[in-house]
DNA sequence: TATCTTTATTATGTCATACATAATACACTA
DNA sequence: TAGTGTATTATGTATGACATAATAAAGATA
């Protein structure tokens, strides 16, 4: 009865009773009924309590677990998680199953965010952060104009950088892109080849880094991808 | 007995049986068998493929649902589709179940990712993008030094940046940022209160974009970000 | 008493079966 | 030919059973 009402006002209810469920949980989780650390009921009670059957109630678990708001231990229970937001994307970030469209825009986000970064990195970095990347730049091959271009370098010194941001959640999503990144700069996706001319090195942008300004760092970064820009921009 | 070996090999073997058939039907796709737009075969008929059963393979189906891999319908069975990186996301983006860490990354991150959009901009902005731009100020409320910190201005002319980047993963990941956005704006997750002082406008941002290049427009966009800046750096 | 081992318990993981539901295909009617 | 109704079919849901592994409790040994 109840439920025709509802669908006259809000159109079809398409959703099915694991969507329910799940929308149960994830409400009853704000509602900070349930705060991080605490087992949530089993599932038969949980299953009895809503009314629906364990497999459901089952569902719905998965999909809280995949959403990384809960953990499940075998005889512990269900607990809930401070939620990794970007955990779950690791799986579906194969190069392999993305479309090409797909993975160049990945490969755009990942300049964009590097670009982007200047500000938190002036903000937040120390001067043994400098330190450490000197260390990696120097342990790097020596380069004059044209240098190999050696991924693990690459992803090194990089990677380093998205430390220093001190945002978790975007180093998450760095190392999640470096298969993506890998898989598009040796695939054919992007039209050109790389020049593999160094603009800006890294050693310049540590340099920048320690007694420029955000706004040189973003320059100057812009310059060190150069070679990449030119091959998205065909 | 193979997986004894395996396990000592690899150290234990922790993964369930759905994680091996999630895996297997993952790399089923990788090797194409699968292209975009097939059905695959049904959940029994997979059971009975594969060697378990169909609880099994229903709990495999679901997590190839959530990253988007494939589309389940009543009667046709599962179809491949291309998938949406992000689709997945915007549920587990909710600002009253991630933690206020996670919310201030997501702060940042949308921050980052406007000052490093610019080359995509610059590259891809038409002249009727330009003109919608225009229009969209237009219906801005006059401002002389400070303003009312409007949020629908905001992200109206922001989602329009968004769009021009040409980078429809991004642009997703925005649409999914705006009520974390919207969240952390208002709550008290970040110390010290905007100020509401324009630097530089929309209308100059546009300026910007119409005569300028794109290192201007980074440092036009980092200042007119300078308030959420500010409150990010206390 | 403290620590180690063994056993019992328990909640999730997996299996099997049955039925409900909705989307499609097919046949039938006008 | 178009429209309607029926049959089919694959997913959705329910139920009951057992396997498994993590924990707790009991017991044994020093």
């Amino acid at each position: 009865m109840l439920t025709v009402i509802t669908e006259e006002i809000t159109g079809i209810d398409n959703s099915s009773l694991v969507d329910k469920v799940e929308a149960r949980l994830v409400e009853l989780l704000q509602l900070q009924k349930l705060k991080i650390g605490d087992s949530i009921p089993k599932e038969i009670e949980l299953a009895s309590a809503l009314g629906v059957s364990r497999t459901v109630v089952r569902e719905a678990l998965l999909r809280l677990r995949m959403m990384g708001l809960i953990e499940s231990k075998k005889k512990k229970g269900a607990v809930i998680t401070s939620p990794d937001v970007f955990g779950n994307l690791s799986k579906s970030m194969n190069p392999y199953i993305l479309d090409q469209e797909t993975l160049r825009e990945m490969f755009e986000i990942r300049l964009v965010l590097e670009i982007g970064m200047a500000d938190l990195l002036f903000h937040r970095i120390t001067p043994s952060d400098i330190e450490e990347l000197k260390k990696i730049v120097a342990n790097e091959p020596q380069v004059t104009q044209y240098h190999l271009f050696n991924i693990e370098h690459e992803i090194t010194f990089h990677g380093k950088l998205y430390e220093i941001t001190g945002n978790n959640a975007m180093k998450k999503f760095q190392k999640m892109l470096l298969p993506i990144f890998d898989y598009v700069h040796k695939s054919g996706i992007l039209k050109k080849q790389p020049l593999f001319k160094t603009f800006v090195s890294h050693k310049e942008l540590v340099d920048i880094l320690e007694k420029g300004d955000s706004e040189k760092f973003r320059n100057g970064m812009r310059n060190h991808l150069e070679n990449h820009f030119a091959r998205i921009f065909e």
